[in-house]
Parts: structure tokens; C-alpha cells; sequence
RNA sequence: GCCCUCGUAGUUCAAUGGACAGAACAGCGCUCUUCUAAGGCGCAUAUGUGGGUUCGAUUCCUACCGAGGGCACCA
């Protein structure tokens, strides 16, 4: 209806650069568009006066269109139009609910690789890869609503530095866990010369793959990390189709920057080969190190080639914390000059950075919480919680990882978090069990119709007309498509909390389940469409809707 | 030093240049012999500072103050 609007608006005004949207305020109306207050200021004339001319040529149209459901066109304020749509049109909108309510073609068939999380091996899962993780899937659903084929990808170091120093670590201390090592390899890397030529030496062997031992080593843990990964992937809802690696485009990467040399690329200090990013208003970086080693850069330059031969993507988008914004201004204009069509498909989304108050999460310092303990501590709070109502563990999983995806898609992609355990995992308000919460008891309410008998059916909507759960629930295409052209998952999180207020609100004032009550089976119907509505909602989230809790 | 983000209630977050700046937590007061009170209802509190553009600025420009990130061999 809001494109039906927006279309007709166009047509009468010839102006397509105004906005027709839901007004937050439920006295202006369904919808309202700013329309009148653009077109005056281009005309020099009057908003109000605009607005009413324009209100009489729309309902002409309306009337050839025999548009009949909206009701009433009114002009408010400082010019707005405000569209007031009749109680059919919402009763209509609801019969469209089903599992598929949300869902649209925009997209459809387009092919769009979406890598996230992006953990390197031999180093901790921490909360930031969380972070990405739960950005990552949820925009991944956000496309597949709108009838992309999607792949999921996760691109992990294997080769580079931070291996050199974890293996460093772990030959010196056996017995260490590998994220602790790392940590000990990185700190003696920054205050020991001679360890830190032993690393760059190691690096070069676990390059090369030159000795034995240390291939040993190295095998096992990389086969340890990846199948520890695996079980937290599970445990969060992502199903990876491909894991890509570093060491699978380092060869190629290098190539391409050696084969650019003297064209894109540069000769710098001490041998090494770099991009001058100053030229388009960026800096420089290095891509091929003093040693002749393909830096992280050089090997970027060769992953976008390697995924194109897994999937023939329209769009790549890559997702990955904030701090590497510059990183990848720079990288991809390098990549525009080797591979132009493939950069233009390329797109960088920088998310916020997980914060702990004491300050930035470091696994070098080994100043980091780790996802898996962080997730075992909620489980724990929740099952708590949950004593006298003897849930499964699985059930409590569900609420713990909903409690946590939750905190981390209630905001803006690209603002920072600061994770203070005790605010930020919250069970009540706002929060991914009042979600789940809102949804069983719409469940067991269902429940409960089925074993009275009362049949869901709107053929009967209460006399009084409908209400503001209905207006509500009409809008979530509307908010899938705004999310998804945004990428905010946020749009999702915000309006379902919203709707779930809505529904409790209602839940409490009045008995859906009477059969005494003629307007039951309305009610009833009203409970079902909001149930399939957060359901749909949630699983945008990457959140799963329990049955009961 | 240079570049990029960002400063909204006590706290954590919302708000394409628009109609009275929305929530939640914490606080105070109500509310379970209706289908799950992890709920519902009510009260109170906010745009860092100074200029500018505009009919209209939290949003755009500018200066200042403050926070975070980045800036050559890490990823």
C-alpha cells in the first residue's frame, strides 16, 4: 500500500524525491507523506495550499483506480498528507499472513556471497566474532527475503603472522592452550629481538611448509580449531558453504601483486612492495613484505577471484568490525585497478566494536572474554531463572543465544558496543526473551483455542474496527524491505519489540479464548497472524522461537 | 600530526531536514480466582558548547570541547 501510495503521488506531482511512510504517531494517520512540503519549496507556493491540490487530483485518481480502501486524505500540520486507510484493508492484509508474510521478489535469482565472523585459527572465538557472526546471518536473512541466492562464506587466517606467533608459543610451552600461546608468542614478538626473529623465521616455514615438526604442530591445531569453530557455528544457527582460507589465495595474491608491480603497485622501504593510496585520498599499505610474503592485503586481492569461481555472485558483501574501514577503502581501490568488475560488486560493511568497559578486547593480551564461556554464563542465568519450569536444554539455549543476538542487533550495525555483562544480557523490556516470551503465549493461547474449538477466521472483525495490532502487522514487509536496503538489522528488532508490546498489551486486556464470545474466532485468528509475524520476525534475527518457556 | 566515526534521560539504545525527540533498564506507584507476571498500566528525566544555512536542524556547514578507530611490513 505504501508503494501504491508513493506511486500515485509520483504520477499526480511528477516529484519522485519525497517519502511516504507509517507515521509514529497514530493521529496522522496510516501512512503521510512530505510530498507537499518538497514540491512547495521548488514552487515557491504555499505547503498547505500544494497539499490540498494535490489531495484533489489524487482522489480523481482514486476514484478512476477504484482504490477503495483508502478511506480518508487529509492535510496537517505544515503540509503533510496523512492517508487514512479503511478497516477492510487491514482485515485483507491479514489474510495474506502466512509463513512466507514478509518475503518479496526484489532480488530474485540474484546471486550474493556474504562472508562474516571471520575467526583465525590457533586464536580465541571471541565476543567480537559473535559480533560479526550474528550481524552477518541476520543480513544474510534479510536477503534471502527478498529472493537472493545466497552463499554464506567465512574467510579464516591460516598462514601469516599470528600463526608464526602461536606456534612459536606452543613449541616453547606444549602444554598451553593455543590461544594462549598466541598470547605468549605475541607479547615476547614485541619485547624480544631474537624471539622475534624466531617468528618471522617460523613464518616463513609454515609458508613454505619446510619442516617437519612444525607441519605437525600446525596440522593439528588448525584441524582443532576448525572443529571447535564448527560447534559454535552450530550452537548459533550459521551453516557455512564454504570456509575459504588465506593460505588457499596467498600464492595468487602475491602474483598479482608481483605482476602489478611498476603499474599498480610500488617499490617502498626495504624491498618491500606497496600501494599508494594517496593519489585517491587514502594511504599506503603494504601488500608484499620485506621477507617477499603476501601480506593480508595481497592475499584480498586474490579471494574476490576465488569466490567468483565458487559462485557467479552479483554482489559480495564483506562483513567485518569497523577498525578495518580504511583497510578496506584501500584495499579495494587497489583491487580497481586490477580487477575493476569485481571490485564494483564488492561491498565493505563495518560493524561497531564490542568494547569491554575496561577498554578494547585484545587477544594478544589475552584480554578477551570468549564466546563459548560467555555463552555457557547466560545458559547458566537463564536456566536460573527458568528453575520451577523444568526446560530442556535445548529450550534454554534458545533463550540464552536470543538474549545475546538480541543485544547485539537492538542497535546499529555500526555503533560501538560496550559489553558490560549485567546491562547488556537482558531477560526483561527490551530483550530477546520478551520477543520469544510474546511468541509462546501466543502459542499456548492457540493452544488452548485448538482444545475449545474455537476456529481462527476473520470473517467477523469486532464492530468496534480494528486496532493498532493490526495496523502493526500490516507493516512488516514494509520494515523487511527497509532493514534489508539498509542493512540494519535493527529496523527488525525495533518493530518486533514494538509489535510485541502491542500484542501483550492486548493479551492483557482481553480474553481471545471464549466461546461465548462471537468475536473469539477474530481474536484468535488476530493471535495466529502475529505468531507467524515474530516467528518470521525472529528468524530474520538468526533468533529461534521456542514452544514454550 | 593527518584521516574517519561518534557525543541524545542516571544508564544502554532509537529517530530519510519535518508534525509533541521514541523505547528499555534502574527509580516511584498500581496490577495475577482470563489463555505463562520473563507480562500489563501510570509518573518523572535528554539532543556536549558557540555560530551559520532553512518556513523548519538531533540530522547539513563551521569552530571548540570530549570519546573511539585508523595511518608501512599484524589481521
Amino acid at each position: 500500500m505504501k508503494d501504491e501510495i508513493k506511486r500515485i503521488l509520483e504520477k499526480v506531482t511528477g516529484e519522485s524525491d519525497f517519502l511516504v511512510e507509517a507515521p509514529k504517531e497514530k493521529t496522522h494517520g496510516d501512512y503521510s507523506s512530505n510530498v507537499a512540503l518538497v514540491l512547495s519549496k521548488k514552487l515557491g507556493k504555499n505547503p498547505v495550499e500544494v497539499a490540498n491540490e494535490i489531495i484533489a487530483q489524487v482522489n480523481q485518481v482514486l476514484i478512476r483506480e477504484n482504490k477503495l480502501m483508502i478511506e480518508k486524505i487529509e492535510v496537517a500540520g505544515p503540509g503533510f498528507i496523512n492517508f487514512y486507510l479503511s478497516n477492510n484493508f487491514f482485515v485483507e492484509q491479514l489474510k495474506k499472513v502466512d509463513k512466507n508474510f514478509g518475503k518479496n521478489q526484489s532480488l530474485k535469482n540474484k546471486k550474493v556471497i556474504v562472508e562474516y565472523t571471520d575467526p583465525n585459527i590457533l586464536k580465541e572465538f571471541h565476543i567480537g566474532h559473535l559480533m560479526s557472526n550474528a550481524i552477518g546471518e541476520s543480513i544474510s536473512r534479510l536477503f534471502e527475503f527478498q529472493g537472493v541466492k545466497l552463499k554464506r562464506v567465512n574467510y579464516q587466517g591460516d598462514v601469516g603472522m599470528h600463526i608464526a606467533k602461536a606456534v612459536w608459543g606452543k613449541l616453547r610451552n606444549p602444554d598451553m592452550a593455543w590461544a594462549q600461546a598466541y598470547a605468549f608468542g605475541a607479547n615476547k614478538y614485541e619485547e624480544d629481538e631474537t624471539a622475534k626473529k624466531e617468528v618471522v623465521g617460523i613464518n616463513k616455514k609454515v609458508f613454505e611448509k619446510s619442516d617437519k615438526e612444525i607441519n605437525k604442530l600446525y596440522d593439528r591445531g588448525r584441524k582443532d580449531s576448525l572443529a571447535y569453530f564448527d560447534t559454535i557455528y552450530k550452537k548459533l544457527g550459521t551453516d557455512f558453504d564454504r570456509l575459504f582460507f588465506e593460505s588457499e589465495v596467498a600464492d595468487a595474491g602475491k602474483k598479482i601483486v608481483l605482476d602489478g608491480l611498476g603499474k599498480v603497485f610500488e617499490k617502498g622501504e626495504k624491498g618491500a612492495i606497496v600501494f599508494k593510496g594517496e593519489a585517491v585520498g587514502l594511504h599506503t599499505r603494504v601488500f608484499v613484505n620485506s621477507e617477499g610474503l603476501p601480506t593480508y592485503e595481497a592475499k584480498d586481492l586474490a579471494l574476490p577471484e576465488l569466490k567468483y569461481k565458487y559462485f557467479k555472485y552479483d554482489a559480495s558483501v564483506i562483513i567485518t568490525a569497523h577498525e578495518q574501514n580504511a583497510y578496506f577503502d584501500v584495499m579495494l581501490a587497489a583491487l580497481a585497478k586490477i580487477k575493476p568488475a569485481l571490485a564494483a560488486k564488492t561491498k565493505h560493511i563495518g560493524h561497531g566494536m564490542l568494547r569491554l568497559p575496561e577498554g578494547k578486547m585484545s587477544s594478544r593480551t589475552g584480554k578477551v572474554v570468549a564466546a563459548e564461556s560467555l555463552i555457557e554464563k547466560v545458559k547458566e542465568m537463564v536456566r536460573q531463572k527458568a528453575a520451577d519450569k523444568a526446560l530442556d536444554d535445548a529450550t534454554i539455549e534458545m533463550i540464552a543465544i536470543g538474549a545475546l543476538k538480541y543485544s547485539i542487533l537492538k542497535q546499529s550495525v555500526g555503533s560501538d558496543i560496550i559489553f558490560d555483562f549485567e546491562k547488556s544480557i537482558s531477560f526483561e523490556g527490551d530483550s530477546g526473551p520478551y520477543l520469544q516470551y510474546s511468541y509462546v503465549r501466543a502459542v499456548s493461547v492457540l493452544v488452548k483455542a485448538r482444545a475449545e474449538k474455537v476456529k481462527a477466521s476473520l470473517k467477523n472483525p469486532p464492530t468496534s474496527g480494528v486496532g493498532t495490532l493490526e495496523k502493526m502487522m500490516s507493516h512488516f514487509p514494509e520494515m523487511v524491505e527497509k532493514a534489508a536496503a539498509e542493512y540494519e538489522p535493527h529496523v527488525i528488532t525495533l518493530y518486533l519489540t514494538e509489535l510485541a508490546r502491542e500484542f501483550n498489551n492486548y493479551y492483557a486486556n482481553s480474553k481471545i479464548v471464549d466461546r461465548a464470545d462471537e468475536f473469539s474466532p477474530y481474536k484468535v485468528a488476530l493471535t495466529q497472524a502475529f505468531s507467524i509475524i515474530m516467528k518470521n520476525g525472529l528468524w530474520l534475527l538468526g533468533i529461534q522461537a521456542p514452544d514454550k518457556m
